[in-house]
DNA sequence: GAGTTGTGTCACCAAACTGTGACATGGCGT
DNA sequence: ACGCCATGTCACAGTTTGGTGACACAACTC
């Protein structure tokens, strides 16, 4: 099992400073805040793998934290309450949290949900998206198809990348230029369609029927899977 | 806080009077059935925002209909299982699934789940704009009409998303052409007619009689869902 | 340095799109 | 009922757009 980088806000100084030595002694690698503050930047700069957020905060409170990382990211989060109020796990759900426990909590109970919070989210939104018979594979940026490897040069995996991002989106050429070239300049040019093109001749059965990136006549591309 | 078209399906009818009932209680609207092919219909029919599926129904069970849904549209799902098996959970997730829920279920807990899929899915899938059996997706720039998509040319499309934008607003013809068009010139023209007719005749059921798009005799053009 | 791979550009073609004008239709005031 | 004028309808040809394959050059490998 993988060592996480945990993130701990949690403003009773004993409670934090016991967790935080609870959770580091069974292998975790811990940083705690007191403040909502904090722990945003802290998540902004430093991309912790969870955050454990107390719910009640002084100043941002946990769910507000939570509702605002779900804005911008998909780290998993785990809520602490202090009792065990229904009101506040329907709050920590609708505020996107993975998983919410209630306080006083065993290290090794909190363990536990941390890594089964960490397993389901590698595996649901982990570096592996599949699309009918397309499996990316972010992290070691590969792509198959129906098992075998397609074999894909950097633009053109950066290009799938981008679109793949925003399945079912229209992106258009413009904003890919941009994205995965830094063309800022440059209007018009065909660069674009000849690397949808590539990709397509590589990963489409039939490339003049694309399944994947589908064409968006006078806007751009769209990735929606079959 | 939005009012959500519910589809529940649920083969055991008193657990399926109690959902609908507490669900309409917290002021979601809920269609009820007791099998996957009644689900199906309607889901093709009336475009609910969220589907809400037992796992063991007879026929077409849960996880098939889930597995359809998915091929053909994005919308969210949440699975009902009996048990807290990881292996249905597993199935579920695979079929694309964007929640699970153990029963029996609190009211609340459910409500509260619905919630936060809807929140999730609203902002992972892009805005689309709903008027009656007609949907806009601006996102993927894509229109459809009863589930079956309807293509429009890039011209046709930019001048609805334009009427779109304000509904119920009388626009006239010279700030269309200025707008979908850039003739700030050419005042007259039956263009902007033409192209109007072009998208009734995609999108209204009777052209003749029209619902969406509706005319101004000497000022211009009204978007207003039925 | 020779060969290999990746990338941008171009020209050409087919298909899709669109403006146009002529004519039909229908609403509305008289 | 009549005529006027705004709008609907339609076909078509010119234009635009994107797909496609060829190609040149750069980058990289050995």
């Amino acid at each position: 099992m993988r060592v996480a980088g945990i993130l701990l806000v949690e403003d009773d100084p004993s409670v934090r400073t016991a967790l935080e030595l609870a959770l580091t002694r069974q292998g975790h690698s811990v940083t705690s805040y007191a403040t909502g503050e904090e722990a945003l930047d802290h998540i902004r700069s430093r991309r912790p793998e969870i955050a454990i957020l107390d719910v009640m905060l002084p100043g941002i409170d946990g769910v507000e934290v939570c509702r605002r990382v779900r804005k911008l990211d998909q780290l998993p989060v785990i809520l602490l309450t202090a009792r065990g109020d229904d009101l506040d796990v329907v709050v920590g759900l609708e505020a996107g949290a993975d998983d919410y426990v209630v306080k006083p909590v065993e290290p090794r109970v909190l363990d536990a949900r941390i890594r089964a919070v960490l397993r389901r989210a590698e595996s649901a939104a982990s570096d592996r998206i599949t699309f009918g018979d397309l499996v990316i594979d972010r992290g070691a940026l590969k792509v198959t198809l129906a098992g075998k490897e397609i074999h894909l040069t950097p633009t053109e995996l950066r290009l799938l990348l981008e679109l793949v991002r925003h399945p079912g989106q229209v992106l258009n050429r413009r904003y890919l230029l941009r994205v995965v070239w830094d063309h800022t300049h440059i209007a018009d040019s065909r660069l674009v369609d000849a690397c949808v093109q590539r990709i397509r001749a590589k990963i489409e059965p039939r490339p003049a029927a694309p399944v994947f990136i589908h064409t968006v006549r006078g806007f751009g591309y769209r990735f929606s899977p079959p």
